[in-house]
DNA sequence: TTTGATATTGAAATTCAATATCATCTATTA
DNA sequence: TAATAGATGATATTGAATTTCAATATCAAA
């Protein structure tokens, strides 16, 4: 078993909640699946194999993981808020294929530093911070479009 | 004049559009504000001085400004699209004051320099990025919340 | 001027994702 | 088994973004 799915067991219980099945499997599904995914993509993937699963179920069950720390949103500016694994991941940035849609997630503890440096010139008390750059990879760098 | 207004007339002037005098007064008051709109925080400015003035005409108006280069949108995570002055201001990233709601415009080139590295090294071509740092500046530092 | 072709406008309608509601349904415990 | 609390899925609602449409404004040419 993942350790995803004992800790969202533990966050379940202490919070008075159950694990049910449909929760059970849209983690695993989730887990299964490395990409940026809306609750809609996630909810056309779990429907397949269980079409009695509602989208409001899989909405739900996100914000849960969320909170479970097992899951985030991520924000691509696409318009939508799309959910990405958390648990395992520590900080990280994105760099984001345009035209194939994958992504990459690198730290970069030099760009770290100097943000830091940054925010200490101006008397700024970072909290947080999203660096996502946006390009093409070699493969797609060859395509028209 | 402003120099964004008479920029803005010759792109009205190459795409065959009108200065009318509601893009013209719209212009204004986006130019004399400094702070990153939404729509509807730029319509309520707006129609304080006319109200006859429509929010359709002021989203219009600022996605043309945008097509001119004059404004751009930002994405700052609060799930509306905010636009800020382009013309006259390079790439720049933003501090982002969460308590007062404030932010600055910032640009490391040693951070620049880290990000075209960092994509170089994966085989990664940029085309944009956007790195916005979250936090409280010295005076909210000291607010309870 | 006046006209006619075309662009613009504001109000209202529509869209679409996110979220809330609610009447069952299901598990667990007394 | 009954009672209780939580969970579910269908559906409704929300809110911002965007489009529609009939009325109006603009401007070059007559």
């Amino acid at each position: 078993m993942a350790k995803e799915v004992s800790l969202f067991i533990d966050f379940l219980k202490t919070k008075g909640l159950k694990l049910t099945k449909q929760r059970e499997y849209i983690l695993d599904v989730f887990l299964a699946t490395e990409r940026h995914l809306s609750v809609e993509d996630l909810y056309n993937i779990v429907k397949k194999k269980d079409s009695s699963i509602g989208q409001a179920t899989v909405f739900r069950t996100l914000k849960l993981l969320c909170e479970a720390d097992i899951a985030q949103e991520v924000d691509l500016g696409d318009k939508r808020i799309r959910y990405e694994h958390k648990y395992g991941h520590g900080h990280h940035d994105h760099l984001v294929y345009i035209k194939c849609g994958k992504f990459i997630e690198v730290v970069d503890t030099g760009i770290e530093r100097l943000q830091d440096k940054l925010c200490k010139r101006v008397g700024f008390l970072p909290k947080r911070h999203k660096m996502d750059i946006f390009g093409t990879c070699k493969q797609c760098q060859k395509k028209k479009r």
